[in-house]
DNA sequence: GTAACTGCATTGCTGTAAAC
DNA sequence: GTTTACAGCAATGCAGTTAC
């Protein structure tokens, strides 16, 4: 238990705060005071503590401070992929966030798989964090669900909905919004055989993306072709298979919108495979901004979130939660915005 | 099986000294 | 005598370990 090793005889010891106390002949709570900031301390006092902390070269130990404090100033962030760019900027924004509050980010990926939502979201109740972030690979699964609602502390959701949570608030994108202007974009370019791929109907996104491309066909009393729509995963492979599927059709489409920066990568390998050129035969639209997005031959026409910011809401609508504990959870809502380039164009008829 | 102890830092309360 | 500023004591947190 003990990190001080030399007394169990090994490497050097650490001095503790009580040693920096006996060094400048104070008590051990001007000590604690000295180090936290405390208002009550005299310059001299100060000059004395700071003075032996330096000779011992004393280092504040957090895990000591956390068992008194009753909390870790450690925060858990669950993200489904660590290697997408989009939960990386996420991930920015909100450990920017929290490092200015004085919280440190305690990052666990949970591979896009649900039961690592649960193991993860378990680890967290046992490391005693004070708030976790994430992003749930299922919002429906039960056993995830009643886990998070073992935690004891706030949480934000990434993206997700869990209805009965009592201290989750949740940060989105309009993306019923941002799936209407990108849908409107194609229609007014002509496009009516427009293919939606994104991830699971359980999901918010999904459901609120849906809604956005159909109001936009119901808008123009047009019906939405609904042999176009696939809605399974975010994945890449799924991406692909659906689209060399898609384009084996008889009616294939003649422009795609991908519900994500990784679907979009299948999508990309399959219209490679097939032959077909981005924005000369056929159009396409992904969601979120990646640097595949823009530096694609020709660049991407997107759906523009800003997910840094997204990020640094989370953690201020956790710290909200966490500081005051009589705050009501809620939802933020980040715009969305239809970047437009060269991968949409006029339908030739 | 269980009570006592351990690590280390924080903080409420109290005491003391100095200033007015 | 009262107020203010500051310092120190002692209780406290909790999970793992040790002693009985």
């Amino acid at each position: 238990m003990r990190r001080n090793s030399q007394r169990n005889g090994s490497a050097p010891a650490e001095p503790t705060m009580k040693e920096v106390a006996k060094q400048a002949g104070v008590a051990l709570s001007s000590v604690s005071r000295v180090i936290n900031g405390h208002p009550d301390v005299s310059d001299e006092m100060r000059h004395r503590v700071l003075e032996a902390v330096q000779a011992l070269g004393y280092e504040p130990n957090l895990v000591a401070s956390s068992l008194r404090r009753g909390s870790t100033t450690t925060v858990g962030f669950i993200v489904a992929d660590i290697s997408n760019p989009l939960f990386a900027e996420f991930s920015k924004g909100a450990a920017s966030t929290l490092d200015q509050a004085g919280y440190s980010m305690v990052l666990a990926n949970s591979e896009s798989n649900p039961e690592r939502d649960e193991q993860m979201a378990r680890l967290f109740r046992w490391r005693r964090v004070d708030g976790v972030i994430m992003s749930l690979t299922d919002q429906e699964r039960k056993e995830t669900v009643e886990e998070l609602l073992r935690l004891e502390v706030p949480i934000v959701l990434f993206d997700r909905e869990v209805p009965g949570l009592p201290r989750a608030s949740m940060v989105t994108a309009d993306h019923a919004g941002g799936m209407r202007k990108a849908t409107d974009h194609l229609l007014d370019l002509g496009h009516r055989r427009i293919a939606l791929i994104t991830g699971q109907r359980r999901l918010r996104p999904t459901q609120e993306r849906l809604k956005g491309f159909t109001e936009a066909f119901k808008a123009r009393k047009l019906s939405h072709p609904k042999d176009l729509l696939r809605l399974g995963s975010f994945d890449a492979s799924f991406g692909a298979a659906v689209i060399a599927e898609l384009l084996e059709q008889e009616s294939p489409p003649t422009a795609i919108i991908s519900g994500s920066n990784q679907l979009l990568v299948g999508v990309l390998r399959a219209l490679r495979r097939s032959g077909l050129r981005v924005g000369r035969d056929i159009a396409l639209i992904s969601c979120d901004d990646v640097p595949l997005a823009e530096l694609h031959d020709p660049p991407i026409t997107i759906v523009y979130r800003d997910t840094v910011r997204m990020g640094e809401l989370a953690a201020e609508m956790l710290l909200e939660l966490i500081r005051d504990e009589s705050a009501h959870p809620r939802v933020a809502t980040v715009p969305t915005e239809l970047i437009v380039r060269q991968s949409t164009f006029p339908l030739r008829t």
